[in-house]
DNA sequence: GTCTATAATTTGATAGAC
DNA sequence: GTCTATCAAATTATAGAC
């Protein structure tokens, strides 16, 4: 990947956490980069173009800060753990709500592939919970897991937008230990 | 209020939480309403002014479907799951998320006077809930009311975004069953 | 209160020179 | 790969007639 264009990448992501698909524009990015937006045309044709690569590398980054599988011997609780701190982390380097959150909210009026990309990162994310969950559980058939998983990431996505309005990672750090406990009891 | 002036704010409503901030014009308010756009803008000058108008109302009208205090004598289970129910029936009358929701995910680009409504939003669910939670707690200092509130609502909001992203009103139904739960043990 | 008309700006996108 | 130049459409907003 060209420096440009991994260039283009990153600050378009940083702008579409920042207010959205319809939040950021070819020439605000050009100006950004130091480039005209001709140019950024030129690696990326369009705008459901560009979007679709900035999600894809998103979960992608998202999923090797987290691990692919569940590391065997994990505990349920460390694994957990480490889940939320990759939330708050992806907040604390950036003061930002998560990428696929926010476009979530806008599912509507999103091209359809890019709609798709993000139920992908929602499923993969509750595959993932759902397994940490069940890790090294006597009863393999903890019919809440998923339920569970479901509540761990709602939790994180609402809160990393609370956080992002309120610029305080406080709440992350509160729901988190909440939504793990919870994940756990029973 | 007159019909025609209504008829906007209900118009702007809707759209704004299918895409936000930006994902809504005032020439797509007027042809919606049936008038044209400078009409709209002698009911409503700017659209910082729309939207500020929109997220009251909204507010107001969430705080009217909830009872604006605690019902006396209610338990906390009972009002928990009214407060829910809240959320379900927003979802369910309009397929759409949350509009505070919604917009907390575009803060860093919205006017301030916008972000300050979705704040004070935010601010009174976590005081609605808090109260709810410790309501006939013998314990009136228990410790984490506060926080067991903002699992719940940061639960919710994230449930409301992903039951709008796949149209599927379960996200909510069983979020909402962990989340209370998870407020009201221990 | 609604309209026509219009201004100034921004948008996503393309053609073609270098 | 980047640029200049340009396009058609959409944006928020205003002036002034009816």
């Amino acid at each position: 990947m060209t420096d440009t264009r991994s260039k283009i990448l990153s600050v378009a992501e940083r702008m579409a956490r920042s207010g959205g698909y319809n939040g950021f524009s070819f020439r605000e990015i050009a100006t950004s980069v130091g480039i005209k937006s001709a140019s950024v045309h030129h690696h990326f044709p369009t705008k459901e173009n560009l979007t679709l690569e900035v999600a894809r590398l998103y979960e992608e980054s998202f999923f090797a800060a987290l691990g692919e599988f569940a590391p065997p011997g994990g505990t349920p609780e460390s694994q957990l753990r480490h889940y939320c701190d990759v939330f708050k982390n992806a907040f604390e380097s950036s003061g930002r709500a998560c990428l696929c959150g926010v476009l979530s909210n806008e599912a509507e009026q999103l091209p359809q592939s890019v709609r798709e990309v993000i139920a992908g990162f929602v499923s993969a994310n509750i595959s993932w919970l759902e397994q940490a969950i069940k890790q090294g559980s006597a009863d393999s058939g903890y019919d809440n897991a998923r339920e569970k998983a479901e509540l761990v990431y709602c939790a994180l996505e609402g809160a990393m937008g609370v956080a992002a309005l309120k610029q305080d990672i406080g709440w992350i750090t509160r729901v988190s230990k909440h939504a793990r406990h919870a994940a756990l009891m029973d």
